[in-house]
DNA sequence: CTAATTGTTTAGGCTCGCCTAATTATGGAT
DNA sequence: ATCCATAATTAGGCGAGCCTAAACAATTAG
């Protein structure tokens, strides 16, 4: 029913909303997607009249209900793949994400429903971010909060990623730092509102708001 | 490099010259695939101005070496994609054929080694198919000859079907015959070609010449 | 050898998805 | 309330891949 094209343009528009709280302007989308601002005018006409997304000019792009199904289905296979690849193909959780950008548009529920029976219903993905079951239901991820909110003298764990580019999960690769890791904030500073945490494996570990952003914890 | 478009009629010439031992023919390739033949004179022209295919009109269309080297890529896809569905995801296999006519149009050299590497490096698809290398080395399938050829009171099994198509396959489900079966020619009879067969569950299965030309068999 | 049949290409047109350049509309600052 | 920077759209065009209808070429049958 929908191309390629269009689910890239669904899935922006929901990332965007996400992370704005708003609908997804133009230039927005157009951002997310590496194209052009015209281009996307194009396309949200067409969304619009398959009535996927509604329109209001200069206040966002906002996905209909049947928009937002096929959103979540597609982070769901996204999600589903990454897993696969990692937990059974064993690449690395920074070199899923292309591949699963390819593999999120094959188009059959019942190949990803035997995918995430195979791989017994996991709840994450290798970043930590929750898979949506087969109707669009996502847990949701209460008590998770990014290391910088965290107080001194707190023992969390790593749950998720804010960020999944390679390189912050490279950076994280390289300062021993994976899901599960199990971090206490020994002391905070004012100065680039840093913490310094420590983990079994290394101690007084100084983590810019940069990074401690991004890495999403639990309290334990 | 190739879309998928592209990558589909290298396919079917591909196929259609191991069918017919010929180039493939402007009708040929448009029966095969589905589509005109002025859209295949299209995109032949294309193929033959990126180096893939050669063309002699009236005599058909041939693969270069490099468009030979795309075209046992795609069925090495195709054919891993088809032993994971089955194998792994539990898929009959009559139901996977569709499904890696997507999955083979995934671009990526590594993956298809890693899921290669995931099942040990399986030699045969689901219909006995051999599955090329990632060098495109296809194994020979020496002794193998169609049921039909087989002299009376020979002892052989099955080890691929020609047609693969679902109704065949779904045929073969209901007489009990799979890949491995173990079969005897009792015998031969001059009406349709017909011949008698027993396996260790069914004695006294006649098959129709249509039967016996698509079953694949090895002496024992 | 010619004619008829079949195979192939050409011409022109369509949709999708993208582009650039030019234009218009708007929300926000003054 | 007006103006401006920014956002958005329009207009026109392009390539890939497909189509139909018409023209044309070649194989083969007579």
């Amino acid at each position: 029913m929908s191309s390629s094209a269009e689910e890239n343009y669904i899935k922006a528009i929901f990332t965007i909303a996400e992370r704005t709280g708003k609908g997804a302007s133009t230039t927005a989308i157009a951002a997310q997607l590496s194209t052009k601002a015209s281009s996307v005018t194009d396309m949200v006409k067409r969304l619009n009249e398959k009535g996927l997304v509604d329109h209001r000019p200069y206040h966002g792009v906002t996905l209909t209900d049947q928009g937002t199904r096929i959103a979540t289905q597609i982070i769901r296979k996204h999600r589903l793949w990454e897993t696969f690849l990692v937990n059974h193909l064993h690449y690395k959780w920074d070199e899923v994400h292309e591949l699963a950008e390819q593999l999120e548009h094959i188009d059959s529920d019942d190949l990803h429903d035997r995918l995430d029976k195979f791989m017994d219903h996991p709840k994450f993905d290798p970043h930590g971010d929750p898979i949506p079951d087969k109707e669009g239901r996502i847990v949701d991820m209460a008590g998770a909060v990014p290391l910088a909110e965290v107080p001194k003298d707190t023992l969390v764990h790593i749950v998720g990623v804010k960020d999944s580019s390679p390189a912050f999960l490279k950076l994280l690769d390289g300062l021993g730092l994976k899901l599960g890791t199990q971090l206490t904030v020994n002391r905070r500073f004012e100065f680039g509102n840093s913490v310094e945490v420590s983990s079994r494996f290394r101690s007084g570990l100084l983590l810019q708001e940069e990074v401690s952003l991004q890495l999403i914890v639990k309290p334990l």
